[in-house]
DNA sequence: CTATGCCATGTGGTCCAACCACATCAACTA
DNA sequence: TAGTTGATGTGGTTGGACCACATGGCATAG
């Protein structure tokens, strides 16, 4: 077995050795988005490895969002190649905040910053505004608190989409994923859930009307008002974690 | 086996459980930094379930920055608990790029973004400038490229942390990592090194300068022209991945 | 001929029992 | 005393076995 020959001078494990003949693949367009990888026993067999080893590897891609694993047989059946760097960006930092290594503070502050950058960025036309105001729409039609936040998520991310950047909005939506168990244990702390709801909808107005005026400046100011008001008003930093990978 | 039952009911593979159950001692404050975990076989004895499923967790957290394995016995051994999420953030990020989903052109755009914000943000009191500066003589006598471009880098991640927002240095560092083979590559496309590495020397004065003066807006605007005027001189776009997760 | 049910097949999910390489430390020996 | 050697405990790797699941084709009943 001559892994463990590489093992031994090159340090390198054999499911890193997996996981590199498949960034191989990817890279060089042999694995696209929505392809299979070859099943764990016929890869560990091509590559001389034990299906272990593969499974190592496939359950790394899993975390970092690029493969999705189904069994079965037929369509969604195999391994499958995905693009969701978000989940994996957003259970790293939620992993890190749990070891108390990530402030919560820091995280908000961040997003402040690169959720006001994208709204000043925004085009006036991008189509990503037409379903942020589809959005609103349902808000003022939605009674549960679930579903108020729900498609508050969904309306903050258009938003941040609008302003073309795969990176920024990709971290936008990791970043509110890692405090997701924070805000939905923040909502409990809101005095009047109803009043608060109902400035929330109003101050959305506001932002969508500011990008679509190409008021950027305007709109940058908005929402950083718009958000860090809401976690002040909750009372940022009491609630506890909800630990979930 | 208790645990085909919660698969069965609540799709919660085996390593997740696993997974849920190392969070949960990190956000409890059972394990800490620095900490080791329980040996695998004994944490799988523990939580009844296989080792391989133990395995499958920890490559995981690996992957993510929040331990690290270590073979044999004494200090290095066992699995002992990291901060290292910039690591996990550069691997996700590459592998992305690597599947044509994160545009190189989006990650500079957010480098940019992230660090004129820091630099406005530090405080010029900082213990990190004395430090950033520091790395600024060194690069003055430093004749290698390698050598210049580690201390860039060592540089700007100095400056970056002087802001005191955790996320966003470790972002930062991470945006970086996912295009250092590009960086690399691009210094091979500069007409001139030596003058090149003459001009950078003199513009990380300035922005040094303007942010021991407070100037925040002063170096926030500097920092942008500095990084957008390197990626631009290269040629960014044009080089070749170095893929390697 | 049609429709129903069953089972062969292929997938990932899990477990087990070994063995290896490595690093430390204690006991033993020269 | 100094050096060697073996016991111990750690992660790393392997092969084989079995399970749950989803599909698809075949056999059979109608």
């Amino acid at each position: 077995m001559w892994s463990n020959h590489i093992n031994y001078y090159l340090s390198m494990r054999t499911h890193e050795l997996v996981l590199s003949w498949i960034e191989k693949q990817l890279s060089d367009g042999h694995l696209v988005l929505g392809g299979r990888l070859p099943a764990e026993r016929a890869l560990a067999e091509q590559l001389e490895v034990s299906r272990t080893s593969v499974r190592e590897a496939i359950r790394i891609l899993e975390a970092m969002g690029v493969v999705r694993a189904g069994v079965g047989s037929g369509k969604d059946a195999g391994t499958v190649v995905i693009a969701e760097p978000a989940t994996a960006l957003g259970s790293a930092l939620r992993l890190h905040v749990a070891t108390q290594h990530l402030p919560v503070a820091d995280i908000v502050e961040t997003r402040v910053l690169l959720e006001s950058w994208a709204v000043s960025r925004a085009k006036a036309d991008a189509p990503e505004l037409g379903e942020a105001a589809r959005l609103l729409d349902e808000m003022d039609v939605s009674a549960a608190v679930d579903d108020f936040l729900a498609l508050d998520v969904a309306f903050h991310l258009a938003l941040a989409e609008a302003a073309g950047n795969a990176v920024v909005s990709t971290i936008m939506g990791s970043l509110r994923e890692a405090i997701e168990g924070y805000a939905a244990a923040l909502t409990a702390n809101l005095p009047d859930w109803d009043s608060t709801a109902q400035r929330l909808r109003s101050e959305h107005r506001a932002i969508l009307s500011a990008v679509n005026d190409g008021a950027g400046g305007r709109a940058a100011t908005l929402v950083a008002a718009h958000i860090e008001g809401y976690y002040r008003e909750a009372g940022l930093g009491q609630a506890p974690a909800e630990p979930r990978l």
